[in-house]
DNA sequence: TATTGTTATACTCTATAACTATA
DNA sequence: TATAGTTATAGAGTATAACAATA
């Protein structure tokens, strides 16, 4: 019963504060010179800046969205030079991704913003309060990605 | 230097959990019976549950939504008959948002099925874990308010 | 048959801009 | 002038379903 009133009280603050989170970190990403990237598009291009020549199924797992959408999210950051398709030798059905030159560059600057706007976000916590958050949300991170 | 490296990990850590945390709330509503209610639809149902007869610019606030943005999701609300709009004597500009008694019935439903889900989610967190979690999501949310 | 990816469709989110009505 | 809200418009996000190509 206790144990029942801690695991609830831990999901109704998620279930508060995440949606909160999410939108000023998209204000934050639109506000500081990342105008042309939506989160999701930002994301991928993370993931391909680690994993070059990625398949779509593969960013489609990581992004958490079906084939369809993850197919439309490429699709825009290939229309803005950032990413290009190409055939994988030994399995046609395959399309492996990567960052374009353009695109490991505005990765990188975009990347660099949305660090510093989440930093001011976060400027009125702490130290020992950001450690806390940072620990909090590894754990999140683990027990989301089983 | 040793806090510059704190609070970029802390922003880095948010950066990553933060849509991805987000993407499981919004599966775990739309698999647990809230099929037609999307997340800031939802969220703006916890706000008038707390709050009836609030102004639309109100919930704009709440939600971090331009009052364009906060006016169609309210519509659609109200399109499905969980929430009315009444005139507010003294200023005729503004409207007073509640709602109706099948809205309240729906968010009370919606709520447990999402909290389920979430718990869901957190069930392989231990207990002190859970609370390290709430307590940081407490953290972030006080300094998100601000 | 199962897998990879695309296209079609539909609805919602989110933003900006222009507008009405009221204060 | 300033505020509350709506409408119009546009580009993304997100889902399902149907499909083609390949394995």
């Amino acid at each position: 019963m206790a144990n029942n009133s801690n695991i609830e009280m831990c999901a109704r603050m998620i279930l508060d504060t995440v949606p909160e989170a999410m939108q000023r970190v998209r204000s934050e990403m639109r506000a500081n010179r990342a105008e042309y990237l939506s989160v999701p598009q930002f994301r991928a291009m993370l993931f391909l800046g680690k994993n070059a020549g990625a398949s779509q199924s593969t960013v489609a797992d990581f992004l958490g969205l079906s084939p369809a959408g993850t197919s439309a999210v490429i699709e825009g950051l290939v229309g803005h030079g950032l990413v290009v398709r190409s055939e994988v030798p030994g399995d046609r059905r395959k399309v492996a991704l990567a960052l374009t030159a353009k695109g490991r560059k505005d990765l990188e600057r975009t990347r660099a913003a949305a660090l510093e706007g989440i930093c001011a976000l976060i400027a009125g916590l702490g130290p020992e309060q950001r450690r806390t958050v940072a620990e909090a949300l590894e754990l999140l991170h683990g027990a989301l990605s089983r």
